[in-house]
DNA sequence: CACAGCACCTGCCCGC
DNA sequence: TGCGGGCAGGTGCTGT
């Protein structure tokens, strides 16, 4: 599910949640959780516990708790992945992969994924980079985001335009239904070879993508719930807000032709056939 | 090296 | 009611 609003959003219940205290035991329930951390379940749980949380951070889809001693527990959501706050030794929900508890004896945190698509792995980089995601890219929230430095590396590739939004080493944060809305929003068709674009073609993609982020940002933050960390803060976007991402049939709301669905790469994306026209030898 | 395709999972929904 | 196929918002690995 999540993409990078979705995340943020998460990353900033966690921050409310779990900064500053002290994790008192953790119990990885599935294995396949945490099968990034070479060194096994046992070790996650043991370098975890007694460690302070001291902080958070993201990096587009990527998120981290800060740990004292210089460590860092990496999150990545996958399609499924959820990290909810819940009452103190509730009973695990059926997809529970991995429960912690804490020293104060407060809410539990559980890591929820159905598809088993996200995991949980210890970095010893702090509040730096986690070196495991040294190739993910800036996002378009990053201080230090260069817009136009990402148009002249996507204008030099071979590819079509989605492909390369999706690209996460190239610009990250950005996933299926946000590069369809940024493509509505830029008038144009996900399958345009990078190379044949402009730069302000490119860059009104991904100032539109930027954009659209930001947006359902602000209506996913606004449906948080206190006692909850979820990533159902897109649901609200979803339903009122999108404009070509699963809007099979649904007149455009510019100009009032049917949107259509094409597949592409098993999965499928969604346009306006007057506003964003097919390229004669697209890249999907 | 850059790029495209596929594997990795579970569950739901649809048509037959 | 059961079964098979398609679909779901992601990433990393592998082959060309």
């Amino acid at each position: 599910m999540p993409e990078l609003p979705e995340v943020e959003v998460v990353r900033r219940g966690l921050h409310d949640h779990v900064v500053g205290r002290i994790v008192a035991n953790v119990a990885v329930q599935h294995p396949r959780a945490v099968r990034r951390h070479i060194a096994g379940p046992a070790d996650l749980e043991q370098r975890l516990t007694g460690a302070t949380i001291t902080g958070t951070a993201r990096r587009g889809k990527y998120l981290w708790l800060v740990l004292d001693h210089e460590d860092a527990l990496l999150v990545h959501l996958g399609m499924s992945g959820q990290m909810l706050v819940v009452p103190s030794g509730l009973a695990p929900s059926t997809h529970e992969r991995v429960r912690f508890r804490f020293a104060d004896d407060g809410p539990d945190l559980s890591f929820v994924d159905q598809r088993t698509f996200g995991h949980l792995m210890f970095d010893a980089g702090g509040a730096a980079l986690p070196s495991v995601i040294a190739h993910i890219a800036r996002d378009p929230f990053d201080a230090e985001y260069d817009v136009a430095a990402v148009a002249a590396r996507i204008k030099k590739r071979r590819t079509g335009l989605k492909r390369a939004l999706l690209d996460q080493s190239v610009v990250s944060g950005i996933g299926n239904i946000y590069a369809d809305e940024a493509l509505w929003a830029a008038q144009l068709h996900g399958a345009r070879p990078t190379e044949k674009l402009t730069k302000p073609q490119i860059i009104r993609a991904l100032d539109a993508a930027r954009e659209v982020m930001a947006q359902a940002l602000g209506q996913g933050g606004t449906s948080f719930d206190a006692l909850y960390v979820n990533v159902n803060g897109a649901s609200g976007y979803f339903d009122r807000s999108l404009h070509a991402y699963g809007q099979r049939d649904v007149p455009c709301a510019r100009c009032g032709t049917p949107i259509r669905r094409e597949s592409f790469m098993n999965r499928s994306s969604y346009s306006c056939p007057k506003c964003q026209p097919r390229p004669r030898n697209g890249r999907f």
